[in-house]
DNA sequence: TCCGCTAGAGAACGATCGTTCTCCGCGTAT
DNA sequence: ATACGCGGAGAACGATCGTTCTCTAGCGGA
């Protein structure tokens, strides 16, 4: 039999692909478990409820986010090019065939209404990464409302890429967050 | 027995209230036809399917979008006031009690992998929204680039007011548009 | 008055959901 | 070799879904 932490890593990494592509409601926890490889009494044994893996999915999706942003932080060579750095991770990841958009978003907009744990972890994801944003500003010596707008900037990327499906939004939310750290940066911006 | 255009409204306009603030799938047809008082035989009479009442739902609130942009927009004075016009839209709409978000964002990501029908009709939206944007940003003489990232800043408000609850993120969002504007417009700005 | 038609209320239907249970085959200890 | 226990496959269960069907009450015309 596989080890328990395979088999939870199958688990999870099936229920993400599945439920990221088709929505959490239109897969069942009988394709999960054909598709993982993973009986139905070890699904439920490591999670006790289709709530439960939807969170594990979540923390997931956080974890490969974390490590997308903190690679391309990694090329960043300025602080300026750190806080410009999201916005490469972002273009890279519009370019995946899989792409569909902000799995926090969809599975907000699909599920919050009726599981307050799972709006409880998207909202966390959220304000993670403002505070992240927050920082980068922070350290560029940046002022404190550009943090917000670059986060808008973002957010807006990935939603307008998951519908209109095109690549280059990545490239005009760069364009934008550009113009809106020079004009911060400006001797002639004031506060 | 009520009139079928009334009927009609009153199917869509319930079917928009639930589906929006639940999600499209958590909401069966039993309860749109307790809250609107009207019989299953004549939704179906009405709607072939409730993805088709999913459609006229995407409709109305397309209705509903255009109207609130065209109030705002008949408030603007200037060909500057009437590009920011959308982020006063927005401020508004945040306030409301029951906001949960864009809809079309919303049921994209809950729907478009199983109803190319939603998927489209989304996708329609949003074009028509930068469409729109475009045709403000070059009434008010300004170039083509800037409409992408003025659309961006909107639909980015959009999402992170849904999962923060903060009104004052339109706030944000005008704000960066502001700047976005001001830089597009400079003498300094270059190509 | 009686007949035929319409529309509403909701039962019924088949499918599918999340979740649990049963059964069986296999590995291991004695 | 045999008894035991664990885990996998998938049947079973009750609920609920979208959709259709049945039944009945009310109404207009001969």
């Amino acid at each position: 039999m596989i080890d328990e932490e395979t088999a939870r890593d199958q688990v999870v990494s099936t229920a993400d692909r599945l439920f990221y592509a088709h929505g959490v409601q239109a897969v069942g926890m009988d394709a999960v478990r054909t598709e993982a490889g993973v009986s139905l009494k070890r699904i439920y044994a490591l999670f006790p409820s289709k709530d439960d893996l939807v969170l594990a999915v979540l923390r997931h999706r956080t974890e490969q986010w974390d490590a997308g942003v903190a690679r391309a932080l990694a090329a960043a060579r300025t602080p300026r090019d750190r806080m410009l750095a999201v916005f490469d991770f972002l273009a890279e990841w519009f370019r995946e065939d899989d792409f569909r958009g902000c799995a926090f978003i969809n599975f907000f907009g699909e599920l919050a209404g009726g599981s307050s744990r799972v709006a409880e972890a998207v909202r966390e994801q959220k304000t993670s990464f403002q505070r992240h944003v927050a920082d980068l500003v922070c350290e560029a010596g940046g002022p404190g409302y550009l943090a917000p707008q670059l986060a808008l900037l973002a957010e807006g990327a990935q939603t307008t890429a998951a519908i209109t499906g095109d690549p280059a939004t990545a490239a005009h939310a760069r364009a934008a967050a550009e113009t809106l750290i020079g004009a911060a940066f400006s001797p002639t911006s004031r506060f």
